[in-house]
DNA sequence: GAATTCGCTTAACAAATGTTAACAAATCAC
DNA sequence: GTGATTTGTTAACATTTGTTAAGCGAATTC
C-alpha cells in the first residue's frame, strides 16, 4: 500500500488509469506502460520488468550521478524534473539537458561506453525513478529480447532530439532560440532558474534576460 | 568479377582483407564485417545481409536524397563521402553532417519517422554506396533477430556524436570549434569546401576565412 | 581563349553576444 | 523576522560574429 502513494500521480487521469491490475493482479505501473506503447508485453514479461526496476526519491537538489564515476545506470522518471550538467573548467556550469516524468534518463555516453562521466544529475523538484543497472538491463534484455526493439526505439529518438538542437543551436539566434523553446516546451523553462535554461540554450544569464525584456514588447 | 571492382579500396591493407571467401565461398564485404565487429555473424546470415543490400555508386555531385520525399532507405558508405544538408528559408544551405567510409548515413529523421525530409544529401567524391530500404531491413531484422542489437549500438553511436556536437556548439566560440575540428577531423575539413565546414560549425565562410588567418599566427 | 562560375579572401561596418559590476528581488537558514 | 544566499535585472563597454560588397585566382564552360 505504501507504494501505492509513491505512483500516485495527480495528473494522471483515473486512479487505476495509474496503477492497474491486469488478470492475475500484475502490477503495470507507468514505466511498463511506456514500454508497452512500443513493444507489446505480456503479464510475465510486465512482472519480469518491474521486479527488475528498483525505485530511488529524490529530494528536490539532490544528486543521482555525480562526475567522475561511471554510470552504470538508467532510469525511468515517474514523477519530478531532472537535470544533467556538468563544470567546465573556468567552474561554470553547462546544463545539457532537461528531463521530465516519462522519459529515460542515465549520463547516456558513461553508461553505453563505460567511461567515467563528467556530467552530473540532479533534481529540480521532487523526483521519483525506477532504476536498473546495466548488467540486469542486459539480463533482462536475453529474458525478453523485444527489450531490444525497445532500446533501439529509445536510443533513436534521443538521437532525433538531439539532431534538432544541434540544428538550432547551428542556425538560429539566441532570441529564435529562447522564443522557440518558450513555445515548444514551457514546462521546463517556467520554475526552472533563469540560468539553467541560459546555458541549456547556449547564452549568459546576462544576455537572456536582455532577451527577455526584448520579448515583452 | 565485375564487383570485386567495386570493392577495390587501395586503402585497405591486403587484398584479401577486403573480400575474404570464408568457408563455402561466403561473401564478407566491408559491409558484413562492419556489422560483424559489433554482432557475430554466421555465414548464412553474412550471405543473407550481404544479398539483401544492394549497390550505388553515386558520382562526385550526384545526390542520394533530396527533400521534399521520404527517405525510405539507409546506406552503408563503402567508399566516398557524402554531405547531408537542408535548405533555411532564406535560401542559404545548413550542413547537417558528413559521412565518410564505413559508416551508415540515411535522412534519419525521416527514415524512422516515416515523415518527408527536408534534408538532402550528395556526394562529395565518387562514391559507393550499399543501400537497403527500411521495409527490407525490417524484414532481415526478423530472420536475423541479433540485428536489433546492431541497430540499437549504430542510434546509440549516433545519439553519442550528436550529444557531442551539442556541447561543443553550446559552449565554444566559432575559433574553438574550428579548431578541434581541424585536429580531431581533418580529412573532413581538408578537401571540403570551406563554406560546407563552416556551415557545419554554425558560421559564414568570411568568419570562418578570418578565424583561419588568424590561427595563421 | 574568353567568359563565367566557383571558392575563397578581405575590409568596413552593423548587429549580436559576452563581460564586468552593481543592485534589486526572491528565497533560504536560523 | 532578519540576515545571508540565491536569482534575476540592468547598464556600460568589449568582443565576437554577421552583413555587404568588392576583388582575385583557379577551374569550368562555351
Amino acid at each position: 500500500m505504501e507504494r501505492k502513494k509513491i505512483f500516485g500521480e495527480p495528473r494522471c487521469s483515473a486512479p487505476n488509469e495509474n496503477v492497474s491490475f491486469v488478470q492475475k493482479s500484475i502490477r503495470m505501473t507507468v514505466l511498463t506502460k511506456n514500454i508497452n506503447q512500443i513493444v507489446s508485453l505480456t503479464p510475465e514479461e510486465i512482472n519480469a520488468i518491474e521486479n527488475a526496476f528498483g525505485y530511488l526519491e529524490l529530494s528536490k537538489g539532490g544528486f543521482w550521478v555525480k562526475q567522475g564515476k561511471i554510470c552504470d545506470q538508467v532510469a525511468f522518471v515517474v514523477s519530478g524534473k531532472l537535470r544533467n550538467f556538468y563544470m567546465e573548467d573556468a567552474g561554470n556550469e553547462v546544463t545539457c539537458f532537461f528531463v521530465t516524468a516519462n522519459h529515460f534518463i542515465s549520463s547516456f555516453t558513461s553508461f553505453l561506453t563505460n567511461t567515467p562521466t563528467h556530467e552530473n544529475i540532479s533534481a529540480l523538484e521532487d523526483t521519483v525513478l525506477r532504476v536498473i543497472s546495466k548488467n540486469d538491463l542486459e539480463k533482462l534484455s536475453v529474458l525478453i529480447p523485444k527489450l531490444q526493439i525497445f532500446r533501439r526505439v529509445i536510443a533513436e529518438n534521443l538521437f532525433i532530439t538531439m539532431e534538432k538542437r544541434v540544428a538550432i543551436l547551428q542556425s538560429k539566434t539566441a532570441y529564435e532560440r529562447y522564443e522557440k523553446m518558450l513555445k515548444e516546451n514551457p514546462e521546463i523553462i517556467l520554475g526552472v532558474p533563469l540560468q539553467y535554461t541560459a546555458s541549456f540554450l547556449g547564452i549568459t544569464p546576462q544576455h537572456m534576460s536582455r532577451l527577455r525584456k526584448e520579448m515583452m514588447k
